[in-house]
DNA sequence: TGTACATCAGTGAACGCGCGTTCACTGATGTAC
DNA sequence: TGTACATCAGTGAACGCGCGTTCACTGATGTAC
C-alpha cells in the first residue's frame, strides 16, 4: 500500500473513531488524545491530518452532508408501489438506523457546536427541504393544484421527521415500525393540510 | 440574611451561571470549576450544593421543567383578540426571547447529554405535546368535530414550534416575527391537515 | 535494476495547565442555658 | 441579655491525571539517476 492510501485510511479511522464517539457524548466533550488513540495513533499524528479538534469537526459535517445527498438519491431512485411518502421515510429511517453516528451528529450538534458547525448543519438541512419543496411542487403540479405553502409544508415535514426520528435513536429496533407510522400520520396531516389527499388517508377510520 | 437563605442565594447562582454558560457552549463541555468561579464561590464550595456535574445538570433541567410549566399556565391566562394560535406562539416565543437558556438547554441536551438527562427532557416535552392535545380536544369537541388524529397533530405541532422556535436563538430580534409568521404558517397547515378550519387561513390568497 | 537521497506519516518525551476531588481549616451564624 | 459551644458554608493547599501542543526523532515509502 503507497503512502497516499495510507495516509487516508488513517484519516479515514480518525473521523470513524470522532464520529462514533461524538454519536455517545457529543463532539463538544471529545478530546483529542481520545480519538486518536481510538483510531490507533499516537495523539501527535493527529496533526498530520487536521488543524485541531474544530477542523476534524468540520470533515464531520462534511461526512453527514455528502451522506444526506446521497439519502436523497436514494429516495428518488427507489419507486416502489407503497407510494413515494411511504417509500421515503422508509428510507429515511434505514438511513438513521444504518448511520446513526451520522443522525446524531446532524440533531446533537445543530445547538451545540460552534457558530461554524451549526452554520454548517443548517445550511444542510435548509437544502433537504428545499428538494423536499421541489419535489413537491412537482406533484402538485401534476395534479393541477394551486399550492402556495409548499415551502412551509416542506419545513414542517422535515422538523417533523427529524425530531420523531431522533427518537429512534434511543429506542430499540422493533418500535422503529410504529414510529415509522406516526411519522407518516404526521406528514400526512400536513400534506393534507397543504391540500394534498394521501393514499393511505384512506386507511383511517375517521375523517 | 440567615444562613439558609445565604446558601440557597449561592445555589441559585451555580445553577445560573450553568444555564448560561451551558447556553453558550453545551453542558457537557462545562467544567465544575469554571462554574463555581462564574458564581463566585470556590471550587471545592460546589460540593455544599451538589454531589456532581450531573446533579447539577438534573436541577437545571428541573429549572427547565418549572419554567415549562409556568409557561402552559401563561398562554392558557392570556386570552386575546388575536386567537388562541397567534396568542400561545406569542407566549411561546416570548419564552425563548426572554430565556434562551431554559430554550437552549432543552433543545440542545435534547440528545447531547446522559440518559438521565435525555429522558428528563423528553418527559418535559411530552408533558408540553399532552397539554397540546388535550387542548385541542376540548376545542375540536366544542365545534362538534371527530378529532381522531389529535395526538399526531399535537406531536408535529411541537416538533414544528420546537424546530423553528430553535433558529431564534441565533437570529436577531427584528426577525423573530417574520420567524412567527413561519411557525403560525405551519401550525396551520396541521390544523387544517386535522380537520380545523383556522381563522388566519381567510388571509391567505390560494385555497 | 541498484544506489543514494528526500519525503513525511507516525512516534514518544516533555511542557505547563486546568481538571475533579480530598482534606483540615476558618469564622460567621445559630442554639442552649 | 450574655456567654459558651455547635454547626456548617465556604476556603485554599495539595494530589494525581488527562489535556493540547512543541519538538527532535525514526524508518518506511518514494524519487532521481
Amino acid at each position: 500500500m503507497n503512502r497516499i492510501q495510507q495516509k487516508r485510511e488513517t484519516r479515514r479511522k480518525l473521523i470513524e473513531a470522532a464520529l462514533a464517539m461524538s454519536a455517545e457524548r457529543g463532539f463538544s466533550s471529545l478530546s483529542l488524545r481520545e480519538i486518536a488513540k481510538a483510531a490507533g495513533i499516537a495523539a501527535t499524528g493527529f496533526y498530520r491530518h487536521f488543524r485541531d479538534l474544530d477542523e476534524l469537526g468540520l470533515a464531520l459535517v462534511d461526512e453527514v452532508a455528502v451522506a444526506l445527498r446521497a439519502l436523497i438519491r436514494e429516495a428518488r431512485r427507489r419507486t416502489s408501489d407503497k407510494g413515494r411518502l411511504r417509500t421515503s421515510i422508509e428510507t429515511f429511517l434505514d438511513y438513521v438506523r444504518e448511520s446513526p453516528h451520522h443522525f446524531r451528529l446532524l440533531l446533537g450538534e445543530r445547538l451545540g457546536g460552534s457558530v461554524a458547525f451549526r452554520e454548517a448543519l443548517r445550511a444542510e438541512i435548509a437544502l433537504f427541504v428545499a428538494e423536499l419543496s421541489h419535489d413537491l411542487a412537482v406533484q402538485a403540479r401534476a395534479a393541477g393544484m394551486k399550492a402556495a405553502d409548499l415551502p412551509l409544508a416542506a419545513e414542517a415535514i422535515v422538523a417533523v421527521v427529524f425530531t420523531v426520528g431522533a427518537e429512534a435513536l434511543d429506542l430499540p429496533r422493533a418500535r422503529h415500525a410504529a414510529l415509522a407510522e406516526r411519522i407518516i400520520g404526521e406528514v400526512n396531516l400536513i400534506l393534507r393540510g397543504v391540500g394534498f389527499v394521501s393514499r393511505s388517508a384512506a386507511r383511517r377510520p375517521a375523517d
